[in-house]
DNA sequence: ACTTAAGCGAGACGGTACGTCTCGTCTTAAC
DNA sequence: GTTAAGACGAGACGTACCGTCTCGCTTAAGT
């Protein structure tokens, strides 16, 4: 998790404060970017001492995950009998994803600051993509026992084409229109 | 341009310097990264004033685009009479440029900072991206016309496939080798 | 007052550190004079941060100010009874200040400083020289009822006089024997 | 003198320049103040380059002592016969120059310089004060010699009441309206 | 007319100090 | 023991001037 786990004795922590410092980074986020996100900024409009932030999470990267958390849920890819249909379903759960002006600002900051601040790189990856990548991965797997892809399909590759293009579009191009785009990459993955 | 123009006039710039400052930027940004990296360390590193610094580059961006201008340099794709040679070589320059440490870490900036800092974006597109898109693009029509790819081959679509497969697995996966990764996008795109 | 006011929440200041800076102050005023003196030195040889100086007074004049204000305080003349006794109590208040090397420095910076540092000006006005000039009026007057001062006397123009004359002698010739300065003023305002 | 002296070879130097130097010198003091008078400033205003005044001038003091040169003269006190005549003409002196806004400027620069730049105060004492101060003080003499003064006045010390009232009145408290003041400093000295 | 030496403008240079911002830690009183 | 408040040492920011330096160009006087 990201926050720092508060202890049992002593007043309790406020769940208002805690909500309106999530409130506070989102929107803060929005509206300068990660870069020129500041704690002090963050602890002033959410109207909270300074100290109330630090005293929760050890970083900015892991209070700008928590409170973004909802933004950057992919999900997992279903079982639902068709590969093309699984597929499609996981393309979707990606472009909504990447199409989230909050979650590509994260994902950036991620992707950007991987030595800066390895401890965001490494939950981002274990919370969102691993779980992502695996149940994509399994259906993937099940398209090549039905013979919808190659018996020597490099699933992997697969993936980084699929994560790869959508990303390039949806957060470097930052192209919001993304019509046709999934079914274009379904046809490319599945021809054959 | 990323350097402040000098005057014809007056005394002229210290061509020793200026190769100094630029090496600090790339030592520094290889340990330190893009966020950290700060115009003091630059100064102190080359030797020189901080105040040289300023006068030549207006931000911090400016700077890193000239310092890295030849790690990111990606170049033009050649028209050799083959489509998948042409590709081929496409290829050969995005992952050879993606796999160099600085040219990531320079990209990375980029895309994170697309709102903090509008030159740099603009200028690495103009500058970089722009001439080998167009150049690949062209490439790609002349496969179209060859009948190598389909009449009906949406070439953006197909060059963001590209790309962002290629930075994905070079720069946010970080694999070094990328051993067989061209022959496989290759034969994705060109299948048919 | 001369420096910002702390507030009465939060981690109250520590007295140490504000002894120190006042210390650096003097040492510093007394070994590069008011113009050379810096915030940088200051906080440097108080050993504390540059920001704590700032955080408690706004302005260099502010500092100085507060630094020497016991050096710089004149008093007030008293009412013994005599003409010619509180005169000479005015007097030697007046020359043991003017005689007092960073009350000098800092007197002569206040007046050179003038429309630079107009709070400056005022705070020592009102502080410093009102409360002496008032009462030293008040001395003056009661020696017009006692006779021992012409009705007509110009109590202003006397103060002048007494002032210009002391300054004149301590401050811009720098005499360090003022010797027989006292007596000679005050047989030169109270002949007749 | 104040200026740096030319080379009798190559070319001469421009009087235009010379001229437009001290001009911009006098309207920056009276706008800016002397702490505020900047190099740079006066280079721009004057149209030059910086190099040009520094090689003319080695310091900001000695600049401003050639450029208000005949704002501060004070002039040399006559020996017209009457003491009383002599001594009045040597309060208008006074009182004309230290009413002058441009060398109560100066005047205060010198003192508040005193440590800093010595140059500039010795260099006001030779030119400025110690031809005044000596003719007075031989006015002085010969109102002894006349008996207008007692036989043991204390000439040295009648020069401070003298400057140090006038100082007083018209820079420190910097009132314009003198009127009187020279008869009532005349009377109190020749009283008796 | 040709040389030559200095003046001149322009601006680069290494510095220092400015006053501000943000960091993450700390210290207090209030609850 | 959390909270609000704010002090603290630290360090980077970008700017303003400092006084020196290095250029190419201009301007006379001496040849």
């Amino acid at each position: 998790m990201t926050a720092i786990e508060p202890s049992r004795r002593g007043r309790p922590r406020s769940q208002r404060t805690h909500e309106a410092i999530l409130e506070a980074t989102r929107s803060l986020l929005l509206e300068k970017g990660y870069p020129a996100l500041t704690i002090d900024a963050v602890a002033a409009r959410a109207g909270t001492a300074r100290t109330t932030v630090y005293r929760r999470w050890a970083t900015k990267g892991a209070l700008v995950l928590e409170a973004t958390a909802e933004h950057l849920a992919i999900g997992i890819v279903p079982d639902a009998g068709s590969t093309r249909t699984d597929l499609g379903v996981a393309l979707r759960q990606l472009t909504a994803t990447f199409s989230d002006r909050l979650a590509a600002i994260v994902m950036l900051a991620v992707i950007a600051n991987l030595d800066e601040d390895p401890f965001m790189a490494r939950t981002f990856r274990s919370e969102i993509v691993y779980p992502w990548r695996t149940s994509a991965a399994a259906a993937l797997e099940r398209g090549v026992a039905r013979g919808d892809l190659p018996p020597d399909a490099d699933i992997p590759f697969l993936l980084d084409v699929i994560v790869g293009t959508v990303f390039q579009r949806a957060v470097i191009n930052a192209q919001s229109e993304t019509d046709g785009l999934d079914e274009a990459i379904l046809d490319l993955v599945l021809a054959r």
